[in-house]
DNA sequence: ATGTTTGTTCCGAT
DNA sequence: CATCGGAACAAACA
């Protein structure tokens, strides 16, 4: 589930109880695979002092004092949790990392239940390279309209699959897709060439909105419970969805399409969408 | 039992 | 040769 909003809030709790703490342990359960290796990935987090923690896209990327940068990407269902006690574990539980700060230790859970999920330990030259792949930031102001017209009349395909290609712009997933392109009226099939810079500029605004919205609300969470903050909170925005899993469109209350869009569930309003 | 799911990558087709 | 789109990855639920 995660898209931007949910990694944003996990990033912005873990920047507060993280930063400048120290690892003091790391447990890879059963046959659990980590990049690029357990090993190595154990080796070089050992005594790892948090220097930063921030994103890239919807990657969670933690700087350590070595230079190597300690990488999450949750996929579909991945968690992570921070928890004051090992006693018990969480479901799904892939790898713990104890960390000690101000003499308190903290337990981060890296838990995947369809293991879509990635925990790395990527070398700078590597971290460098997933930055650059992707584009700029959703929500970060270094896009500009002129900018993103540009990339989308390139492609060849439709809005829809476009907002997911995280090298265009990164952050976008699914569920805000749904919402960002009814807030801007745009049908989801509408191919990227014939997009003026009007209405791409109306497009960026109104990703933007949805996904500062998502933000505020702490992201969203669905009735399975893959997405919950690190201290296992739910987020709200599930409560504010325009479009996303609705029957009918809550401006005009016509009846919501249902199809899949390059193989994802794509819903729009026929009337307000075109 | 089959179809569905928030994401990404790879491979075959175009 | 570059780009696009569908399948695959794995697990739980309805």
């Amino acid at each position: 589930m995660p898209e931007l909003p949910e990694v944003h809030t996990i990033v912005a709790d873990l920047k507060k109880q993280l930063e400048k703490s120290r690892i003091i342990d790391v447990t890879i359960e059963n046959s659990y695979k980590t990049y690029p290796g357990n090993a190595a990935f154990i080796e070089g987090l050992k005594n790892a002092v948090i220097e930063k923690i921030g994103r890239v896209g919807k990657n969670i990327v933690i700087k350590i004092h070595t230079g190597s940068y300690l990488t999450f990407h949750l996929a579909m269902t991945g968690r992570i949790l921070l928890r004051t006690s090992n006693t018990t574990k969480d479901p799904w539980q892939r790898l713990e990392i104890a960390l000690v700060r101000d003499r308190k230790t903290h337990y981060l859970r890296f838990c995947d239940m369809r293991m879509f999920g990635k925990a790395s330990l990527l070398t700078g030259r590597e971290a460098k390279a997933l930055r650059e792949k992707y584009g700029p930031d959703a929500v970060g102001d270094e896009i500009s309209a002129d900018e993103f017209l540009h990339s989308l009349k390139k492609k060849r395909t439709n809005i829809k699959n476009a907002l997911l290609d995280q090298s265009i712009l990164a952050g976008v997933g699914n569920i805000y897709a749904n919402d960002a392109l009814w807030l801007a009226k745009i049908h989801p099939a509408t191919k990227t060439a014939v997009f003026t810079y009007k209405k791409v500029q109306t497009l960026l605004k109104c990703i933007q909105a949805i996904l500062k919205e998502g933000i505020l609300h702490r992201g969203s969470t669905l009735p399975d419970e893959a997405y919950v903050d690190i201290f296992g909170q739910p987020g709200k925005h599930q409560n504010y969805f325009r479009i996303y899993g609705k029957n009918n469109c809550p401006e005009c209350k016509t009846k919501v399409v249902f199809t899949k869009i390059n193989g994802r569930g794509t819903y729009f309003c026929p009337n307000c969408q075109k």
